[in-house]
DNA sequence: GCGGCAAATGCTCATTTGTAGCATAAGCGT
DNA sequence: ACGCTTATGCTACAAATGAGCATTTGCCGC
């Protein structure tokens, strides 16, 4: 017999792809465990074979889906008891590293995964096409709710200052990167799955008390503290994309600039001034013209363009900065 | 009889407080290992009694040192099975999260912890008096002969490139955040005491040639990789400066505006132009005067200042910008 | 008390960067 | 040819940045 708490160590892949501007990302089936949730890809490190942490999530990326994984950064690493309610019932400590992977969507052949759309999970996240109407219909209330909840009035000063830089409520202003603290703030607020599931798992209880049902948002839950997870990789890709020339990994060798856009407003999540990216683009030098031309655009052929590897050199930081227009 | 391979798990922090304009980390006596090397603070997770990673570094830093920590922030999983070359002879592979603390810095009570310069292991990263001489004098001849070493005409394009982008070489220009990547080169050419005693120790062999004795840059050797997990956080940490107010942690509730500069100047290892750094500290609402006067100036008295937490939610991601002056 | 020194503080100015929009070009389908 | 769509060039204006000059104010030595 082993001591009660021992610890297993594990790596976790958010692997991101954009098609049709859609941002995706990879999800396996959970395994057992009920109503069959979404998961992030999981695999162990194997330290007699794997040199690197990296390595040993390509290798089983690879195994499991498939997939040859080009760009790849660590993301994270999650070792909070919490992370897994069974724990608390005396299973072992799971620490996972939680890596970001950037690929050009592709098939991938393992049975069971799937490509799914990220917005699914934060709904609250797209503004491309203005603020998503769930904010003020659902989100707003319920923090209202939240708030207002609170034993003391220090707690609710303190809770809507939270509510208020999260969400860019009361002349704040929304920031695209914290999509963690958003997330966050709604778990702790119980209005997404996850915080009931884990409460009732912890307590042994059994469901959720219906109020809790009626408060929950229209959103896709996943496994354990996956979508916690996938809530940093998001933040992070969003954070990256303003100083390092990241989205290239997620286009083809050749591209138009308004396809280079919609990737990057779809990761954003917020629309872009068409000529300023393109003046950006140019003059930070990180693409150049291959004289070919798309005729498929719906309008005046396109120039198609290549990412120029060189930029990497040129600037300190070249990145694309995508400055979200205040609201 | 365990398996052969093991997988052990530990925290690493880095420590960092800014006294009299110097940037000092805490170090330890590494155990044992012959001419006591400087070591980071290594502690355990354990499981049974830590809920968090942070609260397990928290809880054996005070118990190692008598510290509380107050800014914590998760940095990066270290896994390489080369970072301990005992592995490669069938250790366990040591898995480390490490952590950057800023502190104001106080004596560490604990006996053999002890409070390092931390341009004593990176030389070449302070520019505040100008570009460092060992930068013409040892590192660009040693890289020189590093590129023409490769084994052809496209290894040495590449190795040319990355000491280029690395150091701001022929036209490239500085870039402090690059701090994980000059070390990381200077460890492939052989240049820090590192790269030798990695390889001696993995082949067995006893001492270094007397040629790499010759070309070792003067700097401080740490233990194990703990010093390319010290630039990792002193590249972050030069990184954050710009976009987040963590210079605060630093100093005391209440400084004068040149105090505040000298401890960035001290982070970004460049000197800035004053009246500019004013006008952005204060026009970004980072600070607050306090009306109290400090006189110990030297000259006209300053006013002291402190910061004003409320920024938090006034800008998306208020910062100092400790952009560098372009040479 | 005075002149000079050191640092603080206020302000100007040129440049660069960012934001918004107008105008024209060039394919496609009818 | 007309209208639709997207590409692409260019202008006007606003804000942020980078460099420097000038003035203020306490201290120190004389």
């Amino acid at each position: 017999m082993k001591p009660p708490q021992q610890i297993a160590i594990g790596l976790n892949a958010v692997i991101v792809a954009v098609t049709a501007e859609v941002p995706r990302i990879l999800t396996v089936r959970a395994p057992g465990k009920g109503p069959s949730l979404d998961a992030l890809p999981f695999g162990p490190l194997e330290p007699a074979t794997d040199s690197t942490l990296d390595r040993a999530l390509r290798r089983w990326v690879r195994e499991q889906t498939g997939l040859g994984l080009g760009y790849v950064e660590q993301l994270y690493t999650f070792g909070d008891r919490e992370r897994d309610p069974r724990e608390a019932l005396g299973g072992a400590r799971l620490v996972s590293v939680a890596y970001l992977a950037l690929v050009q969507e592709r098939a991938a052949s393992a049975a069971g995964a799937e490509w799914r759309a990220w917005y699914e999970f934060f709904p609250w996240e797209d503004w491309r096409t203005g603020r998503p109407p769930v904010l003020s219909e659902a989100i707003e209330p319920a923090l209202e709710r939240w708030i207002e909840g609170a034993s003391d009035a220090a707690a609710r000063r303190d809770r809507r200052e939270r509510a208020d830089i999260a969400f860019g409520l009361r002349g704040v202003g929304w920031d695209g990167d914290r999509v963690l603290e958003r997330y966050e703030l709604l778990y702790e607020a119980g209005l997404v799955e996850e915080a009931w599931r884990d409460r009732a798992e912890r307590e042994g209880s059994a469901t959720p008390p219906d109020q809790a049902a009626a408060t929950l948002l229209p959103s896709r839950p996943m496994l354990l503290d996956h979508r916690r997870i996938l809530a940093t990789a998001l933040g992070r890709l969003r954070g990256k994309l303003k100083y390092r020339p990241v989205v290239f990994e997620l286009l083809p060798p050749s591209f138009t600039l308004l396809q280079l856009q919609r990737v990057v407003e779809a990761l954003a999540g917020v629309r872009l001034h068409k000529q300023n990216f393109r003046r950006l683009v140019e003059t930070a030098g990180l693409v150049e013209g291959t004289g070919r031309q798309e005729t498929e655009t719906g309008g005046r052929p396109a120039e198609l363009f290549s990412f120029r590897r060189e930029v990497l050199r040129e600037r300190p930081a070249p990145g694309i900065f995508t400055a979200p227009r205040r609201l």
